[in-house]
DNA sequence: AGAAGTGATAGGCTATACCTATCATTCAGG
DNA sequence: CCTGAATGATAGGTATAGCCTATCACTTCT
């Protein structure tokens, strides 16, 4: 069964008549007849009863004609969600971030982004990195923001390094020191957010490899609750510098030097899911995220615009 | 946009690559891609992501996926109701019956079809001869039986003469005699049934060619009512000598004869829609009263079994 | 009776859909 | 780290399916 021959079915149906269906149709009168033809023998059955003067529907033909119409029309429902979710994607771009690269560094990127795309809407989505990775999976979120992770179904692109600083109030005896070795944090008590993050992994690990325990006075799950409770001089903290730095300015906060081999540094990547064609959205937001941090993009796709 | 292509998109969306969708469909794999590649080029946009091992649909493959199922799925509805219709035809015959007919020539020829072909069901309508065409101008019934009616869309066989004879009661003076004259009908109180029907027109027609003007005392819309008020001695009447038959034989009624010239004859015809193709059932119905009243055919149909 | 309309048929051409063989890539395992 | 087994893409060749033109057979209307 072809689709030409239902088709020319439904057109001779309405028309009462081949010559006129194929006219209609713009096909020779025995194409359609044809068609009509191999339709018929494979119904086994005759649709029309062919008089003199055009043809009328026979009891099979009009017991087909619904089901003939409907699918013609769920075909052309198909071709129109397609072309919805053309335009949408167009229009559209889902990012997963990572809580700490969300509210520190996403704002000003996706405004720089809405400014070089204003017809592009950005949904963002907040969780922890394993979080975003899952979302990158499960297809809710076109492009992920996180720390590094591998799976064999997602593009993890390094973009920069996160400095995670140690953080004083401005009173602290390290502020005016300036900086503080590691065997002095260890005696200091420790406010730590978000005891599940990789971030408090990672300082755990640094603090391992330096063969300190650290005091963990405090855990929080939010940053900004964290840094006022450094300011309040309720400890010490250790918090990426993006995090800090409208405080530092307002003197509210003082970054501690560190030595060079105790610094902990968060790494930010990109995630998307191995695909052959993104969205030009998509493309688009990659494309800005190379012109910022200067990654290798050339494993995802060979050019972006 | 083909429907080989919407069902290899299907299977290979559902299997996941598409060699193994190609094994599943018997079709060699660069066909089947060829089949998606067109698909996706009719629909601008990728319908799978290639990934080295097997595909994975994308946004827009996943929004067409429902509609490709239920394209194919009402073709196969309708392939079943094409099959149905076929054999509800084969099983049954709807017959349209002007009411004389229907009364008295249909049962037996109707009880000697369902011996012959027991498998059909048969449906009676009734109506006027008028309103048979109509039934079978709509479709409403495959054959009709009535009067002899002309219509550019109906074939109109006939079949037999209906005689209509002149009845009265057994003590009537006509029944003694056994044969009256046109002249003396004249004078004898009439109960006529149907002012409508043909039947009705017919012996009006009679008596004008006769130069009589008949006293038509009462008419009714019922034969059987007819009858008995002719029984009862209220008046003599014409009626279709099928339908007095048992009276006749109880000696309630008596058949009067004619001159020839007076006779009134109904004339009933088999009605069929014109068209190229009739169900098994109603062309054994057909047989059957060509078999009965010998009556010609072949402006219907070649040959019938 | 002829003209104008209908659908069916025959013949010839072309595009297309198929197959086999092969290549490029990815992934799993020694 | 390399090799083999899997994947999809590509190229080349062939058969056929679908189309068109020309014509026939038939009905209907003038």
């Amino acid at each position: 069964m072809e689709l030409r021959e239902l088709e020319s079915f439904l057109v001779a149906a309405r028309i009462g008549s081949f010559r006129g269906a194929a006219r209609a149709s713009f096909v020779s009168q025995p194409s359609l007849s044809a068609r009509i033809k191999s339709l018929e023998s494979e119904l086994r059955t005759p649709l029309f009863h062919r008089m003199g003067r055009g043809v009328r529907l026979t009891e099979a033909g009009e017991a087909f004609l619904p089901y003939a119409e409907r699918v013609l029309e769920f075909l052309d429902k198909g071709r129109e969600a397609v072309r919805q979710t053309l335009d949408e994607q167009q229009g559209t771009i889902t990012i997963g971030s990572a809580r700490t690269i969300g509210t520190y560094m996403l704002p000003p990127t996706l405004d720089r982004f809405q400014r070089l795309h204003p017809q592009v809407s950005a949904r963002i989505r907040t969780g922890r990195s394993t979080d975003v990775l899952a979302m990158i999976i499960d297809g809710v979120v076109d492009v992920g923001l996180s720390r590094g992770l591998v799976h064999p179904d997602v593009h993890s692109i390094y973009l920069y390094d996160e400095e995670i600083v140690l953080v004083t109030y401005p009173e602290h005896p390290f502020a005016e020191a300036g900086h503080a070795r590691i065997a002095e944090v260890a005696r200091q008590p420790l406010i730590l957010y978000d005891p599940s993050s990789t971030y408090f992994l990672l300082i755990n690990q640094a603090c391992r490899e330096a063969g300190i325990v650290p005091k963990i006075e405090t855990t929080l799950d939010s940053i900004e609750a964290t840094k006022r409770m450094v300011a309040l001089g309720l400890g010490i903290s250790f918090l990426p510098r993006s995090a800090i730095r409208s405080e530092v300015e307002m003197g509210r906060l003082t970054p501690i030097g560190m030595a060079e081999e105790h610094r902990v540094y968060l790494p930010t990547h990109v995630l998307v899911r191995r695909a052959q064609h993104y969205s030009t959205s998509v493309l688009s937001f990659l494309g800005l995220l190379r012109e910022l941090h200067g990654c290798d993009l050339s494993r995802v796709i060979g050019r972006v615009r």
